[in-house]
DNA sequence: ACGGATTATTGAAACGTTACAATATGGCTG
DNA sequence: CAGCCATATTGTAACGTTTCAATAATCCGT
């Protein structure tokens, strides 16, 4: 059963489609003819200062039936101000009086006015986008589920939106923060899994990009970033386990480039170590390997004599790839051998045997992240937008 | 332990946070001196036709150190060119030399030149960007993380990049869509969970705006949708568990104003039904519902003397539910009970005993529906813009 | 009633791009 | 060589917003 999941899909993806193609031809979209402008001298105006159905594009995509989306334009001519008067008047700018303004913004209400984002976007040079770098060929449980809804809870009436960066695997992880820097794609970037000497901290700082990353550094510039103190809660877990009285603990870790996994690599270690006993760190396990083989390999590894008899999870995989390889190998938790995990989704409520976990709430830090980048683009000091999250104990 | 997970995570928000704060003031961000502008006569311009620093808004919040970003302009000086002729080169238009292409695209490359999108989309009135309508209170695992990453396998490449709207839990379903449409904050839009008549989708077409439906409606007019085929699912499933002899089935739905539960309902019952036998569909369990609630309701469900003796599981989470209560009432699946379900992530490999699963590749229906909303904004008919993917039989 | 200060409003320009219409260039035919 | 067509390039005008500088309106104290 090593089959890996994705391997599935792509059978799916060949096999198992079934498409129902309707084939009554019907009128095409958008083949309208194109409108012929009457010839004009140049430098001369046409009569008619607006066309009355202009070759707008809007207006093509939509199959004709667009009616004139309102602008200041139209609000000025509505009130009989000046299209500057409106603009102002709709940003509560203090100069204007309290009549005009309220005058304005029932017109703007009445004519159902919305702003162009992309004109704000091209006179002030900010996007009102917040790009969200994220690796979408791992992590497939709730991570980023949560992370995004968090996210969104911090930005949601300031204006912000999300936009999805999807990291390009196996490229230098530069390319897309620089892509995002150099084409002004949002006001702000937010990645995680960071390194110790993440280059992309460095690049942005040297920038002066606003940005939040989901782990820390090692660099002594401070800048933003929300963390998970995953060295307390690998040391918590180690203490738990020896207080069970086990003696050969192993943590399921991804390889340690990664100040995440250094982390806890660092609290494992160090607690097993003050305890006089030895904490073991599987090599053969990355962030490419599959729940399957990470199970089976865990299994392999618990049918040896030498087996560990206390094993730290860290996420739903490598907990439930723990349970499954404990039971297949006819061990039973807590009797000849213990699993502690971070809790990061409701999922651990529903795994039997129940097991030992500690809360991460990925949410939380989602909304720390948009909370602090917000306060980033206003120009906060970096060291004051620095957030460790605690493990918080469960049972 | 019916405490929800939701409960915990707010405790931690209370209580666990430990922010470090350096005091170290330092000079802020922003707030270099206003430069007075020479005043000038009205017609005048100034000597300089450029001011060395600008006050421009791009350069005061990188700090002052940003370097001016090359344009159109920037490239038609550098290579003697118009303006209109780079454009037209880096739009590879055909009536543009060759030589001059080539010219046009060295200098460009040379500089650096990205095009700004803010520009682009002012004047051509479209934006590069799909919507993705999104629930974010619920759905907490793999299913955000698979459809974003099809959605973006699909829409890499092509200059469309992907942002989440989310849609605010309790509202009518309509306004999301509707300010999308209204503030043209897309090219498109995606959404899921349809209901049978869905009014997002009616006033999408009556809109003519471009989208693709993550499940079916029961509109006469053909629309863009991707679908998984819930009704066939359902009826394989009962058949597993009546081929396997049980005859008191149950399957664990959210509410049926939904187009996908509505059809998981028919197959199941329909199938039920053709074998004579019954299948139960709980009441208690709605959306909102927890995974532990869940579970709850399962264990007191499994405990009574009725209790079915086949569950059919939709996701992880009434899969592992379903698991929990009957590991809690000390049944054995298997013996006194089956249990079958929708394999729409890979946990599934994880789950112990190992149950009948048939494949939803939700990966897969996020790459196609990105591919649709390409081809519906194109203009394609609708009616060609339909895919029912089938249930991939597993084992 | 008058200059001068303050308050309120406005005109014009610009952001970077694309689309239209017009013009320049060259080659060909009669 | 005029006349014409095809090809290649360019000037100008938008798109909708914000900002600067300038103007108009109002108020105040003498």
């Amino acid at each position: 059963m090593m089959r890996k999941y994705r391997e599935v899909s792509q059978v799916q993806f060949f096999c198992c489609i079934v498409a129902f193609f309707c084939h009554t031809p019907g009128p095409r979209h958008g083949n309208t003819p194109r409108r012929v402008r009457p010839r004009t001298c140049p430098g001369v105006k046409p009569l008619t200062d607006r066309p009355s159905t202009p070759a707008d594009p809007l207006l093509r995509r939509a199959g004709g039936r667009a009616k004139a989306r309102p602008t200041l334009r139209t609000i000025a001519a509505e009130t009989g101000l000046a299209v500057t008067t409106v603009s102002r008047a709709l940003a509560l700018d203090p100069q204007i009086k309290a009549s005009t303004r309220d005058l304005v913004r029932a017109a703007a209400d009445r004519l159902g006015y919305v702003p162009d984002r992309a004109a704000q976007r091209l006179r002030t040079g900010r996007t009102r986008v917040v790009q969200l770098v994220l690796n979408l060929d791992h992590e497939f449980l709730g991570f980023t589920h949560e992370l995004i809804g968090g996210l969104s809870d911090a930005l949601t009436g300031t204006g912000y939106s999300v936009t999805i960066f999807p990291d390009i695997l196996g490229s230098d992880r530069l390319s897309s923060v620089r892509r995002i820097v150099e084409a002004r794609l949002g006001d702000g970037v937010i990645f995680n899994r960071t390194e110790p000497f993440d280059p992309r901290v460095r690049y942005l700082l040297e920038q002066g990009f606003p940005f939040v990353s989901h782990g820390r550094t090692e660099f002594s510039t401070p800048h933003p970033w929300v963390d998970y103190d995953n060295e307390a809660f690998a040391r918590i877990a180690v203490e738990r386990l020896i207080a069970r009285g086990r003696k050969r603990l192993m943590i399921v870790l991804p390889p340690a480039n990664f100040s995440f996994a250094q982390h806890l690599r660092w609290g494992a270690v160090a607690a097993a170590k003050a305890a006089g006993i030895s904490c073991e760190i599987p090599e053969a396990i990355s962030l490419d390997t599959s729940a399957a083989e990470t199970m089976a390999w865990l299994r392999q590894r618990l049918s040896q004599p030498d087996r560990p008899d206390g094993i730290i999870g860290v996420g739903e995989v490598s907990a439930m790839a723990a349970l499954a390889a404990i039971s297949d190998c006819g061990l039973v938790p807590g009797r000849e051998i213990d699993v502690v995990a971070k809790r990061a989704s409701a999922i651990f409520d529903l795994m039997r045997p129940r097991i030992d976990t500690m809360v991460e709430d990925l949410r939380l830090a989602g909304r720390s992240m948009g909370e602090m980048l917000l306060r980033a683009m206003a120009g906060e000091e970096p060291s004051r937008l620095q957030v460790l999250h605690q493990p918080l104990v469960d049972f």
